[in-house]
DNA sequence: TATGAATGAGCATTCATTCAT
DNA sequence: CATGAATGAATGCTCATTCAT
């Protein structure tokens, strides 16, 4: 998955000077990331890159195909992050109780630590969307792939509370929620910078929510679907 | 904050003249609210606009002062639009029962009919952020007055349920959820474009989560805040 | 001479239009003279004329054929006030002792009132060099009249000095010379602004050449030609 | 004031790249003197550089930052230019013998074989009074530093004909004079391009002239100042 | 691999000018 | 006469990209 989408120049090459270039690509690829996620796709232009990094424009074609490369590689990145802030939750969760407060290590990475991956992702989604492309699927698959593991951990914890069958479809409900609760959630705090909500209160909103939404799918009251 | 949208009669003169005026500016304004909202700012030319509205580049710059102007007719535009919205919604309102079911044709209308005003407001947001100028402020805006609206009218709805303290409070911490469920369900829509869940779908889980959140708060289970 | 070099539409109308029209006229000239005098023509726009002005650009090609005419018109009138400064200074002349101090009068006009004139007059002749027109005509034209002018009152002064023949020839080498010598305070002024010679120096300095010179003439030393 | 001409060897690199690279700055350089000192700053076109010179705009701005860093490089390229024929006359000056004699190399290398370099500071220090920008400073620095050699020059001459006080004061005047009749014979000569006046006969005016100022100065007629 | 230089298409914007009212 | 609107060519400049060294 970190592997991304083009390279085209990976010879083995001597091995220090291969550390180096690494490094280099490392570097651009943050400075890409973190201008794609402000300025957008399109207004974020490999000279502001270049300068940015220190890397000439030239060297940043050494690296990546092109300007779409680049973008599939920030995507990349951003996916990887993603899994990982996912990940980095996943350690914690053993001293959470209820399964609505999952994540809470993973909500405070993405909202204040490393917002850049969710913006990116966000943003270039929003933004190319008929430019044709994967960078659209790229986005689709990661969401997807959050949605199943989110589904996987719901379940193991509603285990206890009702039957698998059950279990499943109560699981699946609550992902897709929590799918939405955190994407409007994080747009809210794009837009308001915390100034009519804090960070804090957003995610005791959404484990309040998860909470009852929990509740009221295991009692059988399903909402409309 | 209709002002710019529309131009009644600044001055006396010749009257025919002057409306095939106002027509070009609003096809401008229309197809730049298009581009925009599909391939953001950075991402929209002039030319394009030009191309696609069939009115010269330089009469573009005759009705709008800069690129910069264009965007902010068209976020005033986008606004109004909104707010109309709101308006149809209720005045459908009589027919629903539940405050949470309120703005069921505002939610197709922003969803189906005319996405494009909330994904303009929604993108320009994500990508402009350090780009200086009014146009966060202007979003901030649009969504803080729509929210004093959502407040107003679910406090009227909660008026029998509680006393009206407690009913101010409870409206607020609606809208503040209300807020978060359909940004969130807008990006995901706008992602998924109606392959994971469709608007109908989206439209339940919402009303079905507001009508938990409501029940809750008037018993006093307030969650964290 | 100051009715113009071209004019669209002198229709005769009901005179009080007429006069008001006139004004307007002027107000252009006045405004394009100061703006190319100081920015030359290519760096003066109709609409920087029309913006400082506040006459619409379409009014001004109402009284102006197009640019190049209106450049025509403001040679003309910048001739005008050269030769007006002229006359001006002649009258003052009689209380003048020497041939050389004629023009303090006309000097301080030129240098400290109404630059203007002689800057345009300068750098449109410098600018325009070739591009083809009649400008560079108009103000050898301008500057030839101005010479026999200069010629005519140095013979008439030098009447008692020597013979006419003599004189004519004295004339003319003087009024050479009074070209030079303004045109090089003129431009000298211009570049420091007064920094390392105040304007009186400068017309001191000019008058003293021009006795010397007068002196070296009239007692037959010639210099080269 | 002559590092932004010439280039020598600001990195190790390649070499022979690099001196093309040069070659092509210096073209620029030489295109865009010679159309600036015939249309002006704002007259002269970067599309207009680049037909003549056959270098792409883009590559052009490679080169220089901006129209106006080109157009300071082309001040400072006159400077050097303008030193440079100073440096030339000097050396032919053992031969002549009187002060005012100084310079009639210098006088011909300026006034025909490179008039575009005097013009070109002329046009644009009157042309970009207003400008802001250190375009008109850059000419007030080099006039000084001219006015400075040709005083000392001058000092020199004229040690033998009276002590060194008086002898300051004299080559002071006479400098300021100097650039009144080079500046005034130029601009005469640009304008009726020798018709009225060869320049020779110009030249051999100006010798004359200064040396009538030098006797009378040195004889203790000073004039006004 | 990194660098200086080039390239051609495209950008936002302004130009002089015209026309109908 | 004045005004709002249009027009097409040009402007200064940046873009993504490539190439030779």
């Amino acid at each position: 998955m970190s592997s991304s989408t083009t390279q085209p120049n990976p010879k083995p090459s001597s091995g220090a000077r291969r550390e180096r270039g690494a490094k280099v690509r490392e570097r651009v690829l943050k400075v890409a990331t973190d201008l794609m996620a402000r300025r957008g796709y399109a207004g974020t232009t490999i000279s502001a890159i270049s300068k940015a990094s220190g890397v000439l424009p030239a060297s940043i074609y050494w690296h990546f195909e092109n300007k779409e490369g680049l973008l599939g590689a920030v995507i990349d990145r951003a996916a990887d992050a993603w899994f990982e802030a996912a990940a980095r939750a996943a350690d914690q969760e053993e001293t959470d109780s209820t399964p609505e407060q999952l994540n809470h290590a993973g909500f405070r990475y993405v909202f204040e630590e490393a917002p850049e991956f969710f913006r990116v992702l966000l943003l270039i989604s929003l933004e190319r969307r008929d430019a044709g492309g994967s960078t659209l699927e790229s986005v689709k698959r990661v969401r997807a792939r959050f949605r199943e593991r989110l589904v996987d951990r719901l379940e193991q914890r509603l285990a206890g509370s009702c039957d698998p069958e059950h279990g499943h479809h109560v699981a699946e409900r609550l992902a897709s929620l929590a799918l939405v609760l955190v994407d409007g959630s994080f747009v809210g705090h794009q837009i308001d910078a915390g100034e009519t909500m804090p960070v804090e209160e957003r995610y005791a909103q959404m484990s309040w929510i998860m909470g009852l939404a929990r509740a009221a799918l295991i009692a059988g009251e399903g909402g409309a679907a």
